[in-house]
DNA sequence: AAGAAAGTTTACGTAAACGTCAAGTGGTTA
DNA sequence: TAACCACTTGACGTTTACGTAAACTTTCTT
């Protein structure tokens, strides 16, 4: 085990966020650094989380949803007896996610027919300009 | 040109939004219906810029950002001198929207790759439960 | 004609996700 | 030892995206 830890403003600098951020995901119960003394340290661990915050920030969900996923990465602190119900919100987390890049494929569709489009329209804009 | 035009309470039940959001829409210059007298009615463009606005929000898109793709889709409305300026916003937005894309496609994946994991302790415990 | 339904503006309230001071602690470098 | 970091805990401020309540007009229904 590598127990490398980080200090709050070398993750900063790694993660581009602020203190303030840390402090409040925190206070949020996504991240449990340890502390010495009063320093936060912040281990691998807190490491993998924030990774998984932060893409989940750019897909749209919510830091109590991701709250709610996060668990799913650290299944060793998880009591079998919630094995089941962790595993049906990862399914339905998966469902959303599958249905969104579906969109998200199909509004890639959309975008590039309107710059086809604007592409036409320049391109005529330029022919015409060279047959006068 | 079908002209149907739509009310608010009718744009309410299609899309499921409140009547405050649209006119929230309106004041952020999202959407623009037209008057009849005081009521507001919803026209074909307002309803395909409204289905844009709720495909963006599920994206993670602020309403400010959705405001400045939306002009993408209403060219007509341009000058020709600021096509080139749109192309090039429309070309930023596709590549966030496809690195996107592929960011969820892995984030699935790894989605996927817990599942399984926890399907297999899952399992494991149905075995040794059965030899007993 | 009376009331219910649907729509309007105005204005204040709210939850999420931080930003921004203020005031203090703990090491360390000149 | 003085000053300077990096870090800490409050506590209040801010932006976004609406919710909600009040007071009113217009339209439909009975």
């Amino acid at each position: 085990m590598t127990d490398t830890l980080y200090t709050i403003g070398q993750m900063c600098d790694e993660f581009e966020v602020t203190p303030r951020t840390l402090r409040f995901y925190e206070a949020k119960e996504l991240l449990s650094p340890i502390r010495e003394g009063q320093k936060r340290l912040f281990t691998k661990r807190d490491r993998a989380r924030l990774k998984l915050i932060l893409r989940g920030k750019r897909f749209g969900f919510s830091l109590e949803e991701i709250r709610q996923l996060l668990n799913l990465y650290h299944i060793g602190d998880q009591q079998v007896t919630q094995l089941a119900r962790t595993h049906e919100v990862a399914q339905k987390h998966l469902g959303a996610m599958i249905a969104k890049r579906d969109e998200l494929t199909l509004a890639i569709s959309d975008l590039q027919d309107q710059l086809k489009w604007v592409e036409d329209v320049l391109a005529n804009r330029q022919s015409k300009a060279a047959a006068e």
